[in-house]
DNA sequence: CTATGTGAAGAACTTCACAGCT
DNA sequence: AGCTGTGAAGTTCTTCACATAG
């Protein structure tokens, strides 16, 4: 069965000093995304309370996450924008480049290489791969579709690659997980609708169409089931 | 600012009998991916151990989970597989199809369109809309694409349809979403990288790809973080 | 003897209240 | 005077231990 209690000794607590919930971190993407958006407009400053109009998470909450990461804010004032924004860029590991790479160029990989989000966001999609031969070399946007066998090959030589991203049938996901962590990839983000197997080094994050459907159709069909802020994510 | 407690009384605990977590929902989601899975390579019988081990989900959890709902185990035995598929289906409100709209035939829709999943799962896709004139008229797969100004006056005649799916670029969600709530559309599933305004008895769910990025990034610069089984959603 | 279902204990997370700067 | 930062209180969620049923 699961990791059991032995000696009753490590408690979690024990092993983890100052834990910073999985859900701040969700958090410090919503309040960058207003930021990013006040900065465009010109605003200068922000404060906790104004932060939680915009993303209707709570003011005390809002500091609260912050307060993890260091004092941004100045009291009686509130949070210089250009600052702030830095901060969450820094804190998400956004200060630099990631280099991915899409594996799929169906509608959905081409959609993802389509969309401008990531290249404004810090991640730049440095090649595209396919298992099709019918589509190999032909182009989507500004890439050359390669072939799947030449990814390994790839990433070797492309060593500063830190993501990948998924995007094939579920028959096919976990070969191309595969290749991925072999060539010692960093992060991966699938879409295909299958539970991957993936050593625990390697941060996986698994966006399932499916789930998202189901869970809105509980809360249809259960109206008096209390919806946490939380659901969007 | 936000929710003020006025009178110190009524605290949250006095007002919600029994609520069930919402990562309770999510996780039903993924034992049921594990009980299609293992019906349909033809096995009856599963323990709570057996689930923990397919969804890395602690045993214990599974076990809570599934009596917030009902008995649905015998005792010294098990969970019956088809009959759990079926309770999951019920508390999901998946025993019947969910019709559907997807508005936007982009890249992103056209994948969403072709998506074998959604007909799998109950959720069956009825008609697909999008503003560009040249795409109008225009197939993808058994769908003609219509216009979203016929939008309003398809939900009207189509009252059955309760769930909209926003695959536009951001600058027009808002709108289509204004239109979907004023159908009286039940749940909304978006897209686009932006917060809308939704209604509270409106079910509605962001699925913005930056955002699981810039998580995966976090995660990735920082490597000592905890990482919770919660990150797949 | 095995595996579920659940009250109670424990941990994690959120909310609160107010001290502390500006 | 105003807003942040944070220990403490409160709440929710998870884990545990064991009674219970087959």
């Amino acid at each position: 069965m699961e990791r059991k209690a032995v000696s009753r000794i490590p408690r979690k607590k024990d092993i983890a000093p100052k834990q910073i919930p999985y859900s701040t971190i969700v958090r410090l993407t919503q309040y960058l995304r207003v930021v990013e958006k006040l900065n465009d407009l010109g605003i200068s400053g922000i404060s906790s309370a104004e932060l939680c109009e915009e993303t209707r998470i709570n003011s005390f909450l809002v500091r609260k996450d912050l307060s993890y990461f260091g004092e941004f804010g100045t009291r009686g004032v509130g949070y210089d924008i250009p600052s702030l924004r830095l901060e969450l860029e820094k804190i998400l590991g956004l200060t630099e480049a990631h280099r991915t790479v899409i594996v799929g160029a169906g509608n959905l990989g081409t959609a993802l290489v389509h969309y401008d989000g990531f290249k404004e966001k810090g991640f730049k999609i440095v090649a595209v791969f396919d298992s099709d031969p019918s589509k190999i070399d032909k182009k989507i946007g500004d890439f050359v579709i390669e072939s799947v066998f030449m990814l390994e090959e790839y990433l070797n030589t492309n060593k500063d690659v830190t993501i990948g991203i998924i995007a094939v049938p579920a028959s096919g996901a976990q070969f191309i997980a595969n290749l991925l962590i072999a060539s010692g990839i960093k992060g991966i983000l699938c879409f295909a609708p299958i539970q991957l197997m993936v050593p625990d080094d390697v941060v996986y994050s698994a966006v399932d169409l499916t789930t998202y459907l189901e869970i809105i159709s509980y809360y249809i069909t259960n109206p008096d089931a209390r919806r946490t802020g939380d659901m969007h994510y």
